[in-house]
DNA sequence: GAATCTCATTAAACTGGTTTAATAAAAGTG
DNA sequence: CACTTTTATTAAACCAGTTTAATGAGATTC
């Protein structure tokens, strides 16, 4: 018989918010109360164009694209895996309607909080507020990185590098999204990968 | 004779970050004497590759660019124009070197806080913990829109678009830096807008 | 005010993408 | 298993950009 160290979903979340800064663990299991499961199927979405987004949320395991329709063709921003944090912030922020689509590429487990209790858990606790700040300047630098990569890397190298980066993607993610994300068409980016091959 | 209502810099930065969110006095007072004024000419940098960078900046007038050379070729990823907070982010938070330059492309005051007195502020302040995490949360949306643009529009309407939203860039900054921010070259802008131009 | 620099435009040849459409292969589904 | 749906590849025609190099037009400097 094995023995088996669990983690449950929630432990993640709360070794996520430690990883950031310190919380009393009062203060830290109230915050967590917050948060509720959900068990996304493939396919189901958070956020359609249109929906208000009043949630702040984290990924335990799986997989969520963000993507909007530019004259019906998909366009794909980011994909969230495993213990991250992420909304269409955005809409969250100006409590405006999305112009974006939060949808799960595979079976996926979020955790949700809402937009009110999450602002209250900042006002409360000067250590929740810091790890409010300290993530988002992460997910700003992240943000950034992309952009960096947008603007300076060729298709070539942007593959390439992505290919190194988030090799998982490439299992858990059909081919025409990551075009998507690396700003190329379905076709373009098989030609692209044929060119590679050859050399 | 006129009477002038004259805002000095600090100023302007007082009500900058009054902007985000309520702060106590006496509180905003010490905060803003831990800012430095720096009166940079046309071309002086902040920051080079290799540098440390250990500041927080925060333009009050004129224009800083942001970028890094490929291979010899500029790469501008953003202006940064009156009354924004601005640093090379990723180096300021891991203290590691910096790949870019912080230039000014015009006569421009700059007010600096020392990265160890902006952290000491937010421990100390709750109020000043929340106006890091807004102020980190506005960048955060700003590169957002950044992405957005890069990724989804074409070059043409990414042109149009800033012709719209920041025309004083086209007065202030030569045209390359912007051919380069849109991801151009300045033969490529040339042709696009001479393209325009006709129809 | 002549000489020098800096910046924008144009031309010509080239290229890595695009679109559209057909085909092939793989993955669900009853 | 056969059927349908989804995804990836290929081909062909096209185009918006690239590079390189020459020219032009404004600023700057002495």
């Amino acid at each position: 018989m094995k023995t088996v160290v669990h983690t449950t979903p929630l432990e993640n979340l709360k070794e996520k918010i430690l990883s950031y800064t310190l919380v009393d663990d009062e203060v830290l299991k109230e915050q967590l109360q917050s948060y509720q499961k959900l068990n996304l199927k493939k396919g189901d979405t958070l956020v359609i164009p249109g929906q208000l987004v009043q949630h702040f949320y984290y990924v335990v395991t799986g997989c969520i694209y963000y993507y909007k329709l530019d004259e019906g063709a998909q366009n794909v921003l980011e994909f969230y895996t495993d213990d991250v944090f992420f909304t269409d912030l955005p809409a969250y922020v100006k409590e405006t309607p999305s112009n974006y689509y939060l949808k799960a590429s595979e079976d996926t487990i979020v955790y949700a909080i809402k937009k009110t209790d999450a602002e209250n858990s900042f006002k409360k606790s000067h250590q929740l507020e810091r790890f409010g700040r300290l993530s988002m300047q992460e997910a700003f630098i992240k943000s950034f990185t992309r952009i960096e990569r947008l603007n300076s890397r060729t298709n070539e190298e942007r593959y390439l590098r992505l290919l190194k980066k988030r090799p998982d993607l490439f299992q858990r993610v059909p081919q025409y999204l990551i075009a998507s994300y690396l700003g190329l068409t379905p076709v373009g980016l098989s030609k692209l990968r044929k060119r590679l091959g050859k050399s």
